[in-house]
DNA sequence: AGCGTTGTTTACATCGGGATATACAAAGCT
DNA sequence: AGCTTTGTATATCCCGATGTAAACAACGCT
């Protein structure tokens, strides 16, 4: 299936066959690895189902990558990057939403494996950890100041990034409408769990 | 470690080692297995994660359960079971929210692993989805009167369900407090999330 | 007291997937 | 043309986890 792309009988009259250079290709993978994990997770996912999506063969990958958790490193690595540099860390004003939005268009595999897979993955969260864990603060700096210390300040600190989050997922799923809509809904959204949150 | 409480050598003074019948050690087990997958999910959990939470051999297991996958989709139909006796499936009244409290706060590793793990599990998630499906339907159903059809009402029917749950659990992380205030400000947190979703 | 149940320990069979090595074929630059 | 790069195919090692088997020990009901 993977060979008949690239296949090693030459057959004449073949596609081109546009071979990638060194770079190219391991983003290629990435991008392939990425789909395959955003499926089921690091664990439930083979090399295969990565090569498979890849279009290659399961040895291209050592090539490229020390081993599969290398890999996953890589793929999470990427991501991060890209939600970061889309979306600052500390951002919390009205332009952050927007930019969560561009960044989940942008790499929708990437922005659900990192919050559905890789957020529950105890060997791989550390990854992921400095992102939830900065957001949380930055929530609860600002919800500092209308809600007194205590449970329920946690409570909503906790909240809040997983509502803003799963509230782009869903209009991810909605099939990306809008993103000007979107983000007034979900600015507005969030802000209905601020009022919420205060007693 | 698992040895040492009924110990094979006979040693006097042991502790009375008070063994259980079939089926409160399968209760056991459920329960141990519940915790176990509840941090990690099936796959990365393996039988003598269980075996050790349940603070029996791995082999005992085997005396109560055909397989791993069998064992996980006990675990996972005991949860949903209690879920749904304790929450009616198609609740969307005021008693909801205190009602999903309740099923959390009674069964808290079962909640987590439901909505965190087996519904990112594509060999599992049929077992989920009746669930998931049915609340979205609800939701939709309800939403449907204040929101015109199309992608909006979509992702308002996709996102007050999760939003719900992930209060829940929120809730759950911040210690249980005080159920009545939680299911207040639960309750008008998705309120906020209804009327962003009127454009 | 005796027998079935519950449990332990040990050893082993099995299997899938990760990881490695080698040989070979075509692409494509120089 | 020739060498390097990129790719395929195949064979194999290795390891951890699932699953099985057998012998033995103690609880607890009758």
């Amino acid at each position: 299936m993977a060979g008949e792309r690239a296949s090693a009988t030459g057959d004449p009259g073949a596609a081109p066959v546009r071979r990638m250079r060194r770079a190219e290709r391991r983003e290629q993978i990435l991008d392939a690895a990425t789909r395959a994990f955003a499926r089921a997770g690091y664990a439930a996912t083979g090399l295969d189902d990565v090569a498979a999506e890849a279009g290659i063969t399961r040895v291209i990958l050592y090539r490229h990558f020390e081993s599969k958790a290398d890999m996953y490193r890589a793929v999470l690595d990427r991501a991060c990057l890209r939600l970061i540099e889309t979306v600052g860390v500390d951002d919390f004003d009205e332009n952050a939403i927007p930019a969560l939005l561009r960044a989940a268009a942008a790499d929708p595999d990437g922005f659900r494996l990192l919050f559905h897979h890789a957020a529950r993955e105890p060997e791989f969260r550390e990854l992921t950890d400095s992102i939830t864990a900065a957001s949380r603060d930055t929530a609860r700096r600002n919800l500092a100041k209308l809600i007194p210390s205590g449970p329920w300040l946690d409570w909503a600190a906790e909240l809040i990034p997983t509502v803003s989050v799963e509230a782009v997922i869903a209009w991810l799923d909605a099939g990306t409408p809008d993103p000007a809509t979107a983000a007034d809904r979900i600015s507005r959204a969030i802000d209905g769990v601020i009022r919420a949150a205060r007693s």
